[in-house]
DNA sequence: GGGTACATGTAATCAGTTACATGATTTA
DNA sequence: TAAATCATGTAACTGATTACATGTACCC
């Protein structure tokens, strides 16, 4: 079975994960309960889980129950083999760096192709949404959940707090002076 | 041509902008041209350079050459309206909050599905990946650069600085201390 | 009993990834 | 001149996103 492992993506371990933590749960309950946990740092759309849980089923990973009530929605559990996956999978190392897809980022990166006064505006701009971002996850963090679920927040918050800082101090707003750190004299972009 | 530019992705506006900052370049230069600007954090397998180079010259905002040479490899350049297309994306604000793919948090999040020492395990292995990441980022920001790209830099420094910190702070390493900040006794997980 | 928000699911599409194949240049 | 590495490209696949369609519960 742990030939198979190498065939689970990081969303399959997040069923899994989750229904091993809460138990047997409907797809919407998972919708719910992946939401609540990890959904904000890793997006998840529902469409998916129907896909991934049927697949989960035919690996003998999860199994499948049918209400008896008058909806007769889908039921999950998760197998023997199924908490074994999880389990292996939590114990091995993970060498990929982790990724971040900041489109502010990217637009900064671009910034010599345009305007002073256009990356100025975009570093207020992200300095706004982060700021917002920061407030959500405090707000988030007063109500009860896992402890460790609550450490993952805690990295989203240095993680706002940077971006904030960043946004903020190493790119001016609208003062007027120039996009980048006064120390480098901003060269034209070459060719 | 306004309204064409919903239909682009993130990645279209990479090709668009390093063209536009670099001039005429083969795929091959592309790939190369990527790598040492946003490539660090906004991974792009080549094999995707051949297909939205094609779908942007047919969308007229690249132009397609050959080479007269031997090997006759294409050769883009951007056109005027793909530069006035990374223009106005420059332009436009960014309200979708940034996405961090963290496989180590993720497995963070299952951590009471684990044992403390699996636990303990993880934030030693990935304390010692930021902390490798980092090194190769501080040894990249030595090299000259465009002050933009440069600053996009400085925010993966501060991000990884964070994510170091947290682990070795944040989680206890061997010790054997609880899993999580002293301050919350850790209740086990519910259900 | 009509509207609104919540819940459940399918289908089509698109972007991203992996695997493969081969040609050109450099170096031992 | 053989091996190794760099360069160029295609094809197949998988996973993620969008759009749509409909059902159920609640609330006015």
């Amino acid at each position: 079975m742990s030939a198979a492992d190498a065939r689970l993506s990081p969303s399959d371990y997040v069923i899994l994960g989750i229904l091993a933590a809460a138990g047997p749960t409907t797809t919407y309950g998972l919708k719910r309960a992946i939401a609540s946990s990890v959904g904000y740092f890793w997006p998840f759309p529902h469409a998916q889980l129907y896909a991934e849980t049927a697949r989960l089923s035919t690996l003998g990973l999860l199994s499948e129950m049918q209400e008896d009530g008058g909806r007769r929605r889908r039921v999950y559990s998760v197998t023997p083999d199924g908490r074994a996956a999880v389990g292996r999978w939590l114990e091995t190392p993970t060498p990929e760096p982790a990724q971040f897809r900041d489109l502010g980022l990217l637009k900064l990166a671009f910034g010599s192709l345009a305007g002073p006064e256009a990356v100025a505006a975009l570093a207020r701009d992200q300095a706004a949404a982060h700021a917002e971002r920061l407030r959500v996850y405090e707000a988030y963090a007063g109500m009860p959940m896992d402890p460790h679920v609550r450490a993952t927040l805690e990295l989203g918050l240095r993680y706002e707090r940077a971006a904030l800082d960043f946004w903020r101090e190493a790119i001016p707003g609208a003062d007027g002076r120039p996009p980048v750190a006064r120390s480098s004299p901003a060269p034209r972009p070459r060719a």
